[in-house]
DNA sequence: CACCAGTGTTGATAATATAGCACCGATAGG
DNA sequence: CCTATCGGTGCTATATTATCAACACTGGTG
């Protein structure tokens, strides 16, 4: 059914921010994969650069590998340094926190984030993988991205991570056409508690959404006017991300969104 | 012998700076892999995003899944950050090209430089896998790294980058012991013509070498006097890095080298 | 136009690496 | 001292993977 590869790789989520070093037992436990596999797979990636253990307390922790890595991507490919400023810039006009996310296989890898200067915020863990059901970003990725990544998450299994989030197919694809019929997409709370997202698609050189630009918002502090100022200052910015990463905006989906965008 | 995870994960170390994009057969070559495996292997690495494949010229390429990664490590471990101004400052002071770069699980992986401002001046291909028998800096790591990987690599093949290469152990060997009896390492054209390198070892909490730092300069043009006032500003560079990761350096290392560090 | 040398991709089968289990030694806490 | 963890290790059935061939397709060439 599934390759070594890929159980091996989805260990590599479990690391976040918050747990950047995690033990064998731990890891087998969230993974729900035998101890010796983990152990196995572990000693592979470190192998290779991925993770590294530390010598003493044994703990596990993402390796040195993935610095070369993303240095040879971003060389490449420099996206971050394009994104980062026009997240700096989109916090500054909603005064929110925004991020940016590309997709990254079977979800949505967040890249880039600038965090509103508030004190009460909406804060995100670092690097964390977001699904494509249950957030605002995801939406506006399915609404606007190949279709046989609709199909995909429409025929899988859709984790319930509120008690907002969206778990029947059916709604899920009607929150997709609407999000197809108005340019950009709105989660509340669909994904953590207290969170109110806006989202608008990133697109790539064939026109197809390749990522999307957020802002996070809590669900609280969200008024009409927020919202209003809020939705043309992402559709611009998802706007400039796509210029800057030399992608195409759909004729349709720029005239779609034209009323919006000269409006704010 | 060799796991899958760690065939199909060296596929990617045959992605740099120059050829950021191949194609599945080109990989299957130098893999020296079989191309269905190896588009197997491609196919899990994607699921996970860890790369992807450019939909209209079907080539591969390092995906965002790297990027998120970088970020987890990077916000838990900030490396980059306090390597990179040092480095600055080293490369300022010598006024040739500096790196710096961490053991990455059988090889040494270069996770940061600062380019000489020289027109002529050696440059690195960014995130480059670095031999530990061909490199200043791997030898700097063997000498006062773990015993373990020296003894790995002395029963390992040394592979001959140029006709200056130690490809004989006990040859490897003697080095090790030389640049331990002096506290820096020293390399000329062993792994790239033309090139002279002079590293020393970056240690951490344990007091056992997990990297190191070199400045790297056109053979031609290296002369005694900045021989001597590189191997000052490389072994200040190398403890101050050692201090910012919070590091230690053994007693009888920062006793071996302290006449030159404050000669210098 | 037919051909050729490439490409990426997909089956089939034989071979092999893997998963899952129980087990070990070590460590920490009650 | 006993229990409950921990990280790590052999073992064998089993499931995954490697290998080969053929496939459809592309672009250049005689």
């Amino acid at each position: 059914m599934s390759s070594t590869v890929v159980k091996a790789l989805m260990l590599l989520e479990h690391f976040s921010e918050d747990e950047p070093e995690l033990g064998l037992s731990e890891l087998a436990r969230r993974s729900g994969v035998d101890k010796a596999a983990v152990h196995r797979m572990l000693g592979a990636m470190a192998e290779t650069g991925l993770v590294e253990q530390q010598a003493d307390s044994r703990l596990y922790r993402l390796g040195a590998g993935v610095l070369r890595l993303a240095r040879v991507r971003e060389t490449a490919f420099p996206i971050s340094s394009v994104v980062q400023p026009i997240l700096d810039t989109l916090s500054a006009e909603t005064g929110e926190t925004a991020h940016a996310s590309l997709i990254s296989g079977r979800a949505l890898a967040n890249i880039a984030t600038c965090e509103s200067k508030k004190g009460s915020r909406v804060s995100l863990i670092a690097g964390e993988v977001l699904p494509y059901h249950s957030t605002a970003s995801g939406l506006a990725v399915l609404a606007f991205g190949d279709d046989a990544l609709l199909q995909r998450v429409l025929s899988s299994a859709l984790e319930a991570k509120t008690r907002f989030t969206v778990t029947d197919a059916s709604d899920l694809r009607s929150r997709v056409d609407s999000t197809q019929g108005i340019g950009f997409s709105e989660s509340d709370q669909t994904n953590e508690e207290d969170v109110h997202g806006i989202a608008a698609p990133i697109f790539d050189r064939t026109g197809s959404a390749c990522g999307a630009v957020s802002v996070s918002t809590p669900s609280h502090r969200m008024t009409e006017a927020q919202r209003n100022l809020t939705i043309g200052a992402v559709l611009r910015a998802g706007s400039a991300i796509t210029d800057g990463l030399g992608g195409r905006l759909p004729r349709s989906y720029a005239d779609l969104v034209a009323p919006l965008v000269t409006g704010a």
